[in-house]
DNA sequence: CTTGTCGCTACAGAACCTTG
DNA sequence: CAAGGTTCTGTAGCGACAAG
C-alpha cells in the first residue's frame, strides 16, 4: 500500500506515519509540507492507494485543491486530516470529493479506528458534523432525531442492531435477541451500511468500534 | 384553535439475488 | 444450501400547512 501524507508540520506528518505503520505495516509513505509538493508527488507517476492531507497548507488553493488531486489521482481516496473542525470546512471537503475528515484533536484511538475505517472503504466523519448536519435538517420527527444524535445518524434500532453486529451475531441471532424477523434485521443492516458509508457487516464493525473508542 | 391532508421517515415483511 | 444483502410494498407516527 502507498500513501501520501501531506501536512506542513513535521512533527505531525512523522506522528501519522508511525500510526499508520502500526495499521499498515507493509506500506509506503510519501511526504508532502506543501500543496505543491502534493500535487508533485501525484504528478510524480506513481499511484497512491490512499492520500491522507492537511488543509489550508503552504500554496492551498481552497477546497478546489481536493478537485486538482482528484483529477491527477483519479479514484484514489482523499481524505482530509485538518486542525479545524468547523462545519464549513468538513461540508467544504466533502463536497469537493473528500472521502473522509479527521480532526487533528482526536486521540490516537479514535484517529486509529477512523484510519482502520478509511482502509476498510469506509466514511469518517467527526461526531460534531454529523450532529451538526442533523440539527440543520428539518426536524419532522424531533424525538427521532434526538435519538440519531446520539448514535452517528443511526436510530435506536439501528444502534440495536449494529450492536449486535459488533457482537458477531448472525442476522438469525440478532432477529431472535430483537423480536423481528431476518428479513427485518436485514433492512436494518442495510441501513446501518448506508448510513456509515460501509459495503459489508466486517466494516460496520470496524465503524462501531470507531465509534465506541 | 381545530381538523384534514400531505410529505417524510422509521419500521416491518416477503421475495429475490449473490456468494461461498 | 445457508447466510448475507437488495429491492419492493405497506403501515404508522409526526410535523407542516391550509381551510374552516
Amino acid at each position: 500500500m502507498k500513501i501520501l501524507i501531506g501536512d506542513d508540520h513535521l512533527l505531525f506528518r512523522e506522528g501519522l506515519r508511525r500510526l499508520l505503520e502500526q495499521l499498515q505495516g507493509d506500506a509506503s509513505f510519501v511526504e508532502a509540507g506543501t500543496f505543491d509538493e502534493v500535487l508533485d508527488q501525484c504528478r510524480a507517476g506513481s499511484t497512491f492507494d490512499i492520500i491522507l492531507m492537511d488543509l489550508h497548507m503552504p500554496n492551498w488553493p481552497g477546497f478546489d485543491g481536493l478537485r486538482e488531486i482528484q483529477a491527477l489521482q483519479p479514484g484514489v481516496p482523499v481524505v482530509v486530516i485538518s486542525a479545524s473542525e468547523a462545519l464549513g470546512d468538513i461540508r467544504g471537503a466533502l463536497d469537493h470529493g473528500a472521502t473522509g475528515y479527521i480532526p487533528k484533536s482526536s486521540s490516537v484511538k479514535v484517529m486509529m479506528g477512523a484510519l482502520n475505517l478509511v482502509f476498510s472503504g469506509g466514511i469518517y466523519l467527526p461526531p460534531g458534523a454529523l450532529t451538526a448536519s442533523m440539527d440543520a435538517a428539518p426536524r419532522r420527527r424531533t424525538m427521532e432525531v434526538a435519538d440519531r444524535s446520539a448514535g452517528y445518524g443511526l436510530t435506536q434500532r439501528q444502534r440495536e442492531v449494529l450492536e449486535c453486529l459488533r457482537l458477531g451475531k448472525s442476522n438469525k441471532q440478532i432477529a431472535y435477541e430483537l423480536g423481528l424477523s431476518e428479513g427485518t434485521v436485514k433492512i436494518h443492516v442495510t441501513a446501518i451500511f448506508k448510513s456509515l458509508g460501509v459495503k459489508n457487516r466486517t466494516q460496520a464493525v470496524i465503524a462501531a468500534a470507531a465509534m465506541s473508542a
